[in-house]
DNA sequence: GAGCACTGC
């Protein structure tokens, strides 16, 4: 971190400076303080009667429901997303290849450090992998398919057509292959499979590799679909019909005999409703104690509270609570208290021994999101000096033994979920066209099996462990089904296709629910399956960092700067069973993979890499020094981040002065840290004080927070939507364009109607007001003042830059951008009103990575501001306008230890 | 000239 630092301070000044930072520190106490006295006021203030917490709550779920119709817009994208990824791995396959050749032509091997030589060996093995799988689709394309079907049962549809033509050649072909262990579906003879052949175009080959024992064993396949809950049930008769119920005192006691506890139980067995009502039950929220739950989701954190309240019969906001981002729905009467990890991550910062809790429970802890990770941590440490709070932690099976050793051996308590057994296939060959093999698979298992429904996976974007599926690829996937089925005309029984995602109106995803009409069979997303099918292949948002040469998340981190990008990367072992297990739920089942049991050996990470050893901890590593975490290296962590992505974040923070030369927090960085933003973002929102335009940069910030989805851009109006942004271009950037937006719609008085004529998301505009006034409440809390007005942009533009002065680029000679510290090509993002401007120099929000490098949100800077904001950061030399600058032979490769 | 999607504070 000493790489920035003044070298040539001489004794005197290091005494000055000595004395610098023990008032920055001295005043960053006091602040804290001061603070800590304002939240306790607040505190006794809340002291008083409940408002109407669940009228707001009731009416947020019902705009929270709107919203979602709202943003479900019909897109039909001509371009299948297929396409763009399959010529993306041919891009990176010769990037890479090209690279290594590049790489052992520079340097010999003898000259490399062993980590340089890791490096290049795994390059090289990625390139094999790559061929190997190249060479696989091509043995793919010659095989043949081979279906596995329960013994003596034929699917209906097939004994019913007995006596047709084509059928009965098809019914007589496959009761020949009856005796052979494996069903064979299909065959080559064309002329007389000629109705089969739309399902014969391709088949998929699986080969069964093992069972998946299940806890009911002897129980026999039930035929049914499950039964249904009745309506008139009561609420006490459903409690008791929960797989937890039976454990109700021995839970009790099991919590009451052991501090920590690790309560291991599948969704769906009552333990996120049921165990907060327990403890209540049980005297655990006593003494005006709260027993606290989170959640990683907002929606669940609500829908939770709502139901546990509903089943106590209290309002919600009364005795049962939930606190998330812009609403808190508690009161002093809250006793059980539902929370989303990151807003108890935050309240940390005000009450840093949980105090107010008897017992906190850290759900869906196998999600293993960036909060619960930190958390974990921080609740461990707390345990030990406040022996009156009982900790639970609640991961999904597999996982629990994993956390009973970080707490210190703590005992788990199983509950058991109803499980049956579960048969694996995997392909006999890879498969190049997943959605293509999909389709084909549930054709296959649709027209083979008997009943059951069929849930698919496909590739989506991982958050977590939770897979967000990409509506355009359902809605591919979709679409081929039904063509082919109804091509097949009435050849087969009725196949409903139920898409679910998250754009998906309510009433549709309601649908999932209904039982499945007799004689039909649905292809849907959630419980109650027999055959769970899906792809390798999930998206994860990688963080790459500039000196982390190691896999994360299986992708190769040789990028000299810090990006954030999405890549497709395989599933994890972990995720995949767990999947698997969702077709064991009401009866034995069964779950096809599209891709090899070697793939699944070889090439699948046995679990999902945490979060926190793939992102930017930048703003997890400012607070837990908020928190007076001062030694980040030997924190607690349940798995610790990559070394360099610490040492990164800390630098980070060193150059934005959130950090002094020791690593200790300052009162800038103290300040920043109760923002619920990125420390860059931070810094340009407290720096916009002295500018004197902190609410213009605070609508700025707002705005940049809702990732890119202001501008509306339907496919069939797409001249209109481009006019209608570029009506808003502001000369100097994206930054200042944004402010317009949302200046223009403040004026129409936040206006739905002009949200439509303009082509601007109403939705993010609503989510960048809530945001706004949720900074505008913490600049005041920070003691900032809110000052507007400025005529000219400069003073905004310098604000930004104070902030992030880490994402400038400068037009280089040839016409394109280079990054200012590491010299890397960037492009500015054709949504850019800078896209054909190429000012000197810029400074850019975020890179991503798609085809190329791009800069999103970016405004035009002068280099001179750059020395005035960040004068430990830039010397004058590097700001030289002079682009002729003679760059290293091997430009912007750094060696792993710092040198050049 | 790209695009694809999104948790949390």
């Amino acid at each position: 971190m000493s790489k920035y630092r003044k070298k040539e301070s001489s004794s005197e000044d290091s005494d000055s400076e000595e004395e610098r930072r023990k008032k920055d520190i001295k005043e960053r106490d006091e602040f804290a303080n001061r603070l800590k006295a304002k939240d306790e006021s607040k505190i006794r203030k809340l002291a008083m009667p409940a408002g109407s917490g669940a009228a707001e709550a009731a009416k947020r779920l019902k705009i929270m429901e709107t919203d979602m119709r709202e943003k479900l817009v019909p897109k039909l994208r001509v371009e299948s997303r297929r396409k763009y990824l399959e010529k993306r791995k041919e891009d990176k396959v010769a990037e890479l290849e090209a690279d290594i050749i590049d790489d052992e032509y520079l340097f010999e091997e003898e000259i490399l450090t062993d980590r340089e030589r890791t490096e290049r060996a795994h390059k090289k093995q990625l390139l094999q992998l790559a061929k190997e799988h190249e060479k696989a689709r091509e043995l793919e394309r010659l095989q043949r398919y081979y279906m596995p079907l329960e013994k003596g049962k034929l699917a209906p549809e097939l004994e019913v057509h007995d006596n047709e033509p084509p059928q009965s050649e098809q019914s007589k072909w496959e009761s020949d292959q009856m005796s052979s262990a494996v069903f064979r579906f299909g065959a080559k003879d064309r002329k007389a499979q000629q109705d089969y052949d739309l399902l014969l175009e391709d088949e998929v080959e699986f080969v069964q590799a093992l069972r998946m024992p299940g806890s009911e064993k002897n129980r026999k396949r039930e035929d049914s679909p499950p039964p249904q809950v009745k309506a008139l049930q009561t609420i006490q008769e459903m409690k008791k019909s929960l797989p937890i119920y039976p454990f109700r005192n021995d839970l009790i006691q099991a919590i009451k005999d052991h501090q920590v506890l690790i309560i291991e139980g599948e969704t769906g067995s009552g333990k996120t409703t049921q165990i907060p009502q327990y403890l209540y039950e049980a005297g655990f929220a006593e003494n005006n104690k709260i027993i606290g739950c989170t959640q990683p989701r907002r929606v669940a954190s609500m829908a939770v509270a709502a139901r546990v309240a509903h089943e106590m019969a209290v309002k919600l906001g009364n005795e049962v609570g939930y606190a998330i981002r812009f609403e808190d729905c508690t009161s002093h009467r809250t006793r059980i208290k539902y929370m989303t990890d990151g807003t108890l991550h935050r309240e940390f910062l005000s009450e840093p021994d949980l105090a107010s809790y008897s017992v906190m429970i850290i759900d869906e802890a196998h999600e293993r999101t960036l909060h619960t990770d930190i958390l974990f941590g921080l609740v461990k440490d707390i345990t030990r000096f406040r022996t009156d709070l009982n900790l639970l932690i609640s991961p999904a099976t597999l996982d629990a033994t994993k956390f009973s050793e970080f707490f210190d051996d703590a005992p788990i308590f199983r509950i058991p979920g109803r499980r049956f057994p579960v048969d694996i296939y995997y392909t006999k060959a890879p498969e190049a066209d997943y959605i293509d093999a999909c389709v084909v698979s549930i054709l296959q298992i649709h027209a083979t099996q008997p009943s059951g429904d069929i849930l698919v996976f496909l590739t989506g974007l991982l958050i977590n462990t939770f897979i967000i599926t990409s509506q355009d690829e359902i809605e591919t996937c979709q679409e081929m089904l039904q063509e082919r089925v109804r091509r097949l005309g009435s050849k087969l029984r009725e196949l409903l296709i139920l898409p679910i995602y998250a754009n998906l109106p309510s009433d549709m995803q309601a649908k999932i629910f209904q039982p499945t009409p007799p004689g039909a069979r649905k292809v849907r997303k959630i419980d109650y399956f027999s055959f769970v099918k899906y792809v390798a292949f999930v998206v994860y948002l990688v963080y790459i960092c500039s000196s982390c040469h190691e896999y994360s998340g299986n992708v190769i981190n040789d990028r000299q700067y810090s990006m954030e990008s999405l890549m497709v990367v395989p599933i994890s072992k972990a995720s995949a069973n767990q999947r698997a297990g969702r077709a064991g739920r009401v009866a034995p089942g069964k779950c096809f993979r599209l891709y090899t049991a070697w793939a699944y050996q070889h090439e699948l990470e046995d679990n999902t890499v945490p979060e926190i050893q793939r992102i930017n901890l930048g703003n997890a590593v400012l607070t837990l020094k908020a928190l007076g975490i001062n030694d980040l290296v030997h924190f607690d962590f349940l798995d610790p981040p990559p070394h360099e992505t610490l040492v990164l974040a800390l630098e980070q923070l060193y150059a934005l002065g959130a950090l002094n030369h020791r690593g200790e927090l300052t009162k800038l960085g103290r300040r920043m840290a109760e923002f619920p933003l990125d420390p860059m973002m931070a810094k340009m929102l407290l720096a916009s004080e002295q500018y004197r335009c902190s609410e213009e940069v605070a609508t700025i910030a707002a705005m940049l927070s809702v990732n890119g989805a202001i501008f509306y851009r339907p496919k069939d109006k797409i001249i209109h939507a481009d006019t209608a942004r570029k009506n808003f271009h502001i000369p100097g950037g994206d930054h200042l364009t944004l402010l317009n937006v949302y200046n223009q719609w403040r004026q129409s008085d936040f206006s739905t109607h002009w949200c439509y004529e303009n082509f601007i998301q109403h939705r993010s505009m609503k989510r960048a007001r809530d945001v706004r006034e949720q900074l505008v409440g913490l600049m005041q809390r920070v003691e900032m003042e809110l000052v507007s007005g400025i005529t000219e942009t400069m003073n905004i533009r310098k604000a930004i830059t104070a902030g992030y002065f880490y994402h400038v680029a400068r037009l280089s000679k040839g016409g394109h951008y280079k990054t200012a510290k590491h010299n890397q090509t960037v492009s500015i993002h054709p949504n850019s009103s800078l896209f054909q401007e190429l000012p000197r120099w810029i400074l850019y929000h975020e890179l991503v990575f798609t085809t190329k490098e791009f800069m999103r949100q970016v405004t035009e800077i002068e280099s001179k501001w750059l020395l005035e904001v960040a004068p430990h950061y830039y010397k004058p030399k590097e700001l030289e306008d002079s682009t002729n600058k003679k760059m290293p032979k091997v430009a912007g490769r750094s060696r792993p230890d710092g040198t050049n």
